[in-house]
DNA sequence: TATGAATGAGTGTTCATTCAT
DNA sequence: TATGAATGAACACTCATTCAT
């Protein structure tokens, strides 16, 4: 008997799976405005009543839909937090490969996710709080990190959280350019050398 | 004669001005897609069909506004490339300064603009060309100014638009956080150096 | 279960037909301009949306109201090409009789009907091409008619399609005239007998 | 000073005709819905404003058009019973002639005027009352011209009125027709032999 | 009188959400 | 729970008509 609740359940999560699946499809496609609900139970392959039992709402899909990118984000910084070597350089090198795996991969929801980063208009309050956490969580994983160069003097003394931020955004303007139109820029693997040689020596001669 | 046709020209010239200020400001507020034409034209106190008479569509006036707000940016560009001094440092904190001041002028038409730079979705090509043309200006800029430091002997050798991107990605989401919650950086003066050292001479000791 | 899927369809199409019954009415009222989607599902008495669950545009019920009253038009012809009498007097007596009866309980959409046989304007090339095809099929099985008098030695020789359109004209002002404004005219019955008098005298041998 | 008068309405006669003379290649073209005064005044090359210092609406240029056409199609008739040889055969061959010179001439305004004898809808009393009048007085013309062959023994008792309405209808329908696709038809000249004959041969005594 | 900018009511269509089966 | 028909609020865009110059 509870066999065939979790069996319900399991059925249940399927169907769930499926709409998220179906709404990344369909969300990369025609962004979040041109998505109807329709497009997306049509792509699940169920019907449309269907959708109200799984979300209360077309947002609520959404945001799922974003916080699975994000996690994807997340669980690279947290695996590199794990594996919490001393080799800066080489560990920088990792994380920024990784990050680029994960945006070629996914590059519409990559896309899609950093727009939602700009927040503005649309006041969608939960999602605004989720990105805003998302930044945060982020931005402290790498100062502590920028902390624990200083502490160990292979950093100058600098404010751990703008080099932080500098730093996210330094790489996702790249990665963006990259899916945008990869013929400016040098290949992927000299790509992440460069990034992490600038973000740690900068441009200045020697 | 030629007097009325003039007339005629300036308060038209006065009433599309308006129309693109109201639409400034209700896209601030509630961004595109929720932002109606009526809410523009009540905004501007005209008529409904007087917006039809300045711009096709709704589109179009959005066009206008985000180009207004990149057209603030290149001017920043253009005034540096012709005060062409050779001080990089000092001419790159102006710069920085610069920017810094038009986003926090204009804060929501930043993030917009920046919003639109994701672009995805929505298929709008001929927003999504003049995003791309106004980033692809703005890293040539900086990669002229990239090499010329190459040529002085001031730059090691880098990809000059690898490193344009990650400088114009550094200083957005470093602004785009500054207007979310700049509780978290210093305060704005010190931004704007140590950002200029971050770029220079990245995290490194010395 | 098969048994849901039936009732279902069942409903809808009850739906369908009664869209379609309103727009008769409305058309019939209004004119096709005139008449808003609103004015048809208010008469039948359905939520505005539903409309777009059967039809795709307002055009689209529009043709189907006139394909039904052709429909009926066409019913007259197939029925007396089945019956093939001989007697053409007495058949084409029938046959006039029969079309007075179907104008004169749908005189609106008769109206509606012929009136789109003049096409002209409003480029709708599908209903162009539905009303050339119903002229084209009501001339030819008139002409065969004629031709087949023309065998049996009954008529002199003429051209069949120019005799088969004068013939339709000749009723169809007629009758639109019936509806119009019967005080000219004699009596319908003998409207029927002087107008197969006309034709037929025309066209008989001497 | 009466001349300065004269030449003012001169002027505004000439202005109004260029309107008129615009509204009817408008309309042909598009037909009278999709047809909008701008498009007429563009036309005409006139501003906007000024449409409305010569009509009072859309409809009254409307109705202008149609009643140049029929009148034209009056002329011919006036100038035939003007003429009112005895000859009836051959009488009614040039008037059939002429009238399909007419249409063919202005094949566009045939079909918008016909189309108005159809009513229906739209309910505009001021042009229904104009097309019921030009085809009372068409019909009571010919009506007379029926009475006359049956004074003079030419023709068997018939219900003028109805042999009337009855050889419009055949002449429209035809003449439509051969606008509409002649290659069905016999070539114009013996159209007009053969409609004659089908008419009247009609209604002789044998 | 001529102009053309301004007006605002009007309408087809979409789509998130609800609900009866 | 799954279905899909039904709902109705919302919105971009049009265009006949008015009016200040």
């Amino acid at each position: 008997m509870s066999n065939m609740a979790g069996r319900r359940q399991a059925a249940r999560d399927v169907r769930r799976a499926a709409l998220v699946s179906a709404a990344e499809r369909v969300f990369a496609e025609k962004g979040y405005h041109a998505a109807t609900v329709d497009d997306i139970t049509r792509a699940a392959s169920v019907a449309k009543g269907t959708f109200y039992l799984h979300f209360d709402e077309k947002r609520a899909i959404y945001h799922e839909v974003i916080r699975g990118f994000l996690g994807l984000v997340q669980d690279i910084g947290r695996s590199l937090a794990a594996a919490a070597g001393k080799d800066f350089i080489a560990q920088a090198e990792v994380a920024a490969a990784e990050l680029m795996r994960v945006f070629v991969e996914n590059r519409e929801l990559a896309r899609i996710a950093y727009r939602e980063s700009l927040g503005s208009g649309e006041r969608d309050e939960e999602l605004a709080a989720m990105m805003r956490g998302f930044y945060r969580d982020l931005a402290e994983l790498m100062a502590a990190n920028v902390r624990r160069g200083m502490e160990l003097g292979l950093f100058r003394a600098v404010d751990p959280m703008l080099v932080a931020y500098a730093q996210v955004g330094m790489v996702e303007r790249v990665l963006l350019q990259l899916l945008d139109d990869p013929s400016v820029l040098p290949p992927p693997e000299r790509i992440v050398k460069e990034m992490v040689q600038l973000a740690f020596a900068g441009v200045a001669a020697r």
